[in-house]
DNA sequence: ATCGAAAATGAGACCGGTCTCAAAAAATTA
DNA sequence: TAATTTTTTGAGACCGGTCTCATTTTCGAT
């Protein structure tokens, strides 16, 4: 590991200044040095081995070229598609992605917003925040808010996902199917739970269906997924064997899908024929189930995208953090595979 | 986005010089800074919201805290737990992590090894380096490389999976369970097929089994989880149809794994009844499968501690670039669920 | 109270770029 | 060809920490 070269060096060999030198390599377009002098440059940076030094260039510059996301937990089945969306949009502008995990505690959560901040990162990604965290604890730099949280979306640009209608495209699919008597499993967060079962009810209510008190089921918010699963089925086994079985269960996330599948077939449940199973997040898993999981997407790689491209813009124009907040909304989509089918007839 | 306070001002508010306050928030445990003195500056320091700068800090002791991993695809279904893996261990430490996508792509894996240096990172953590990478190309900092290829291996520490110890498991297991005719579905990097089917013939061989080609069946890669599973379960189908269907099928990772379970239920067969299926890899999917897949798990999420502690270590001591290379090996194990069992009796 | 060793503090160079501003060179125009 | 404009180049301050080394303070032992 000997000394790496400098622009010094470089600009020395070419025979030009070090600031012509920098010139070359810079990435404000004012690059304005003659064809001949640029080529001498990158001959004498070859010829060294020359690499730009990024701490050094953005002590000055105050730009890193960094974004961090913060995330729950990047094990969490739906991160992936999140994080490759922001990538994929970040790369293509030369932006490089730190992740942070928070696991749900608001003390890691403060604890990482500090080291973007010294980090002197040019963007934030912020995965829901917990409610812990007040807005004015919020680093001051350009930052998209993945919440539908309104004291956030108030201060920030935020993206989320319109999950009330995800809910209700499924469940107007399912009662379009035949069904009027559907389980939903709850999961996730407090908040998710509330807005799930909001959207619920008014389903039901719009439908002029009666609602059942027992064919909704909450399921303790887990942290990893795999404690979930177990914990859903053993409450998802209650559901089925009850006398008032549902024809369908519609379930408000995958994992919690997969579950009523699995119990499904362990109870000797015909899916779809005995059982409707609508999953959301449309996973991989749900792709790979057997049946394969009829699921609700929120387009992750799309929201990822899609507050990639917001930041972007907001860390290339002046004055980003002086704007009204700009909140966007990602549309679900069913969709539609093979646990899911229509009502079966009334036996014979 | 006013100009944020720095060294010099809190030294001055805590009427100290900047070395002392520097030392306060030194990483490096040489700080001798009386208790008093040290309060005062906190107290400075907070009042003005000082947040050191990470630019300014790494410039001159060439360490930003930041680790890369370059890694194929983040969508991988098995790289979460290797990232979480490795981004507990680094948390520890104080380092953050930087992920890089390579797509499968030299070019890219080059790119991003060249921003590797450029952003001064301390060290490295590299998946499975394409052939087209040259020893010489890589970056001159404490590295460990995931890949048991021998040119790797004999310049850098390396941890590696012990897939062939695995794959032996699997079958094992199978032929106690009373199948001796095993299908294998071969997927992933060429490397990755030859490795695999050798084991898979050694086995063979070893138990004085005869070998039906028939029953090898090579998937083609594909860059997408997705696109794998739905050639994978075009090229199954054949395999079920075919008149001599194996008993049990062994597939290299859970893709196909999940693909044999799916096509089994479209096909009419019961699994493990008529058909075993055994995966690899222990991804949640397969936890989730119906029913629950037996699968061989590689430990992803040790993989990656492991290869970030060694890693640390590297970065702890000097001239660890001089020493010999440290190559690790993790075992397998195998996770039996509810897709395999006893090989049906003979129809009566 | 005095001395010596250890601990704490301060001064200032230094890291390697970027940025400003002025000077030099090249291109254009008169 | 001279004058003017435009482009290219160079000098040197600057970013905000860290690091070295000298100086001062503190503290226990005499």
């Amino acid at each position: 590991m000997k000394k790496s070269p400098t622009l010094v060096d470089v600009a020395k060999l070419a025979n030009t200044s070090k600031a012509t030198a920098a010139r070359v390599f810079s990435r404000s377009k004012s690059a304005n040095v003659r064809l001949e002098t640029k080529a001498r440059i990158l001959e004498a940076a070859d010829k060294l081995g020359y690499s730009p030094n990024l701490s050094a260039a953005s002590l000055r510059s105050k730009k890193t070229y960094l974004i961090a996301l913060c995330i729950h937990d990047i094990t969490n089945p739906s991160s992936p598609s999140l994080i490759r969306g922001i990538q994929d949009e970040l790369a293509q502008h030369g932006y490089d992605l730190v992740v942070f995990n928070s696991d749900w505690d608001p003390n890691k959560e403060k604890k990482n917003l500090r080291a973007v901040v010294r980090n002197q990162i040019d963007g934030l990604i912020l995965q829901d925040p917990s409610d812990e965290l007040d807005v004015s604890e919020l680093p001051d730099l350009p930052s998209v808010i993945l919440t539908s949280n309104k004291v956030f979306s108030a201060v920030r640009n935020t993206v989320s996902t319109d999950t009330v209608g995800g809910v209700k495209k499924a469940l107007t699919y399912l009662h379009s199917m035949g069904h009027d008597r559907i389980g939903i499993l709850l999961g996730g967060s407090v908040s998710q739970i509330i807005n799930r079962k909001r959207a619920y009810l008014d389903f039901y209510e719009g439908a002029g269906l009666k609602v059942e008190e027992r064919l909704i089921v909450d399921v303790p918010f887990k942290t990893r997924a795999s404690d979930t699963f177990i914990m859903a089925k053993e409450l998802i086994v209650d559901l089925m064997r009850s006398s008032q079985r549902p024809s369908a269960i519609f379930a408000s996330n995958d994992i919690l899908g997969l579950a009523a599948l699995q119990m499904a077939q362990i109870e000797g449940l015909q899916v779809p024929r005995d059982l409707s199973v609508v999953g959301m997040d449309d996973l991989f898993s749900a792709e790979s189930a057997s049946p394969a999981l009829t699921s609700v997407s929120k387009h992750r790689f799309e929201v990822g995208a899609q507050a990639a491209r917001n930041l972007l813009k907001q860390i290339n124009s002046e004055h980003s953090m002086e704007n009204e907040p700009i909140n966007e909304l990602v549309e679900c989509t069913l969709v539609v595979r093979d646990s899911s089918g229509p009502i079966a007839e009334v036996d014979v």
